[in-house]
DNA sequence: CTGACGTGC
DNA sequence: GCACGTCAG
């Protein structure tokens, strides 16, 4: 009894493995099974996956590749909302958003798929939607989605996984009772040579003014998160390096982190605002320095609001550096170099490595 | 670009 | 009820 229970386990999970391996690469049209789906159904679409999760009556990921061919469709847009009848317990309906204060959010955007009619005809599905806030779809999640196309243009070739993050209890709407996200993520990965790189966004479901680099987290956050394990198809020695940590100076470039030429124009901090706009060596005496969560400052000469010049590290980069600059540098002679921004009137330069800092 | 909403068929 | 034009972030 008990060796046959063990065969019929063995069988069970030789089963399942090839119902993954058959899922993951079908010959007629390709499955984007790039997340593993703990509370959702595996809805496969013919541009893009998604897994739905009937409890918040919306998708948990959606998952869908993009390129420059696509990025450049130009079809028009019709917003043809309707419920998706491929959800086996009903997907969310158009009642459930009428007059509810908030946008019906696409998770994969109609601007990514104006290559095919059929495509963009996909997304107007209710379960590649989410309530949102008006001032987040329009403002800082379409700064994002606007981001993704120009990167799937950059790189040549993107997976992009994205959703919302849905965790008890949140305000629901509608008679199907669809939840309201408290956040969004979105998760590229780009798994082609020359650079192999992964990024992952986290972002409040708000109004947001800040820059998106603000909101990068390593992957592992949101699998810890969402409870999603991403992009189990693929070399685990490979994704689990990846996911650990962003390398954002792939991603937002990494003009600043090589080494800077000898002849490096050097300036004090005092006159760095002359300089404006230009790459430059900036010295002087680090009197004044603030970190919240978001942001590290280093005030130069003179304290907060009155200093001539700051050196700024988001906490993006942080991970960058194997010490505390804020308690390091205080009081110190140094020197960083970059280009010379302003920022609310004042010049700063951002730090993304420690590379960029020479202490005096 | 992201949407809601009114009008006309 | 869908297609389309208008308006707003």
């Amino acid at each position: 009894m008990m060796i046959k229970n063990r065969v019929h386990k063995i069988l069970y999970f030789l089963l399942l493995g090839c119902i993954g391996a058959c899922m993951y690469k079908n010959p007629k049209n390709k499955t984007f099974k790039l997340a593993t789906f703990p509370s959702g159904q595996l809805i496969d679409h013919t541009y893009y996956t998604l897994s739905y999760n009937e409890a918040h009556e919306q998708a948990e990921w959606v998952a869908y590749e993009l390129t420059p061919g696509r990025v450049y469709g130009q079809l028009p847009r019709h917003n043809n909302f309707r419920t998706d009848e491929a959800v086996p317990t009903g997907s969310a309906t158009p009642e459930d958003y009428r007059a509810s204060g908030y946008d019906r959010g696409h998770l994969v955007p109609a601007g990514d798929m104006k290559f095919d009619a059929r495509a963009m005809d996909e997304t107007f599905f209710l379960s590649n939607i989410s309530p949102q806030k008006k001032e987040f779809n329009s403002g800082i999640w379409n700064e994002l989605e606007k981001l993704v196309r120009k990167w799937a243009i950059e790189y040549e070739h993107l997976y992009v996984i994205c959703g919302p993050v849905l965790s008890n209890p949140l305000e629901r709407i509608g008679p199907n009772g669809v939840s309201v996200p408290s956040h969004y993520y979105k998760i590229l990965f780009d798994d082609r040579a020359p650079e192999t790189k992964m990024i992952a966004f986290l972002i409040p479901h708000q109004a947001s003014d800040e820059a998106l680099i603000n909101f990068v987290v390593p992957v592992d956050e949101v699998e810890q998160l969402t409870g999603i394990d991403f992009f189990p198809g693929f070399d685990q020695r490979l994704t689990d390096s990846l996911e650990a940590n962003s390398r954002v100076d792939l991603w937002f470039g990494r003009t600043t982190t090589s080494p800077a030429p000898a002849d490096l124009r050097e300036v004090q901090a005092s006159e760095a605002e002359q300089y404006f706009n230009q790459k430059c060596r900036v010295c002087g005496r680090v009197v004044d320095t603030h970190r919240n969560a978001s942001i590290t400052h280093l005030n130069f000469e003179a304290p907060y609001p009155h200093q001539p010049f700051s050196a700024v590290i988001f906490h993006a980069y942080r991970k960058n550096f194997d010490y505390q600059p804020e308690v390091l540098l205080k009081g110190k002679q140094v020197c960083v170099q970059g280009k010379i921004q302003l920022h609310k009137g004042k010049a700063q330069i951002v730090l993304r490595s420690p590379e960029q800092i020479l202490l005096r």
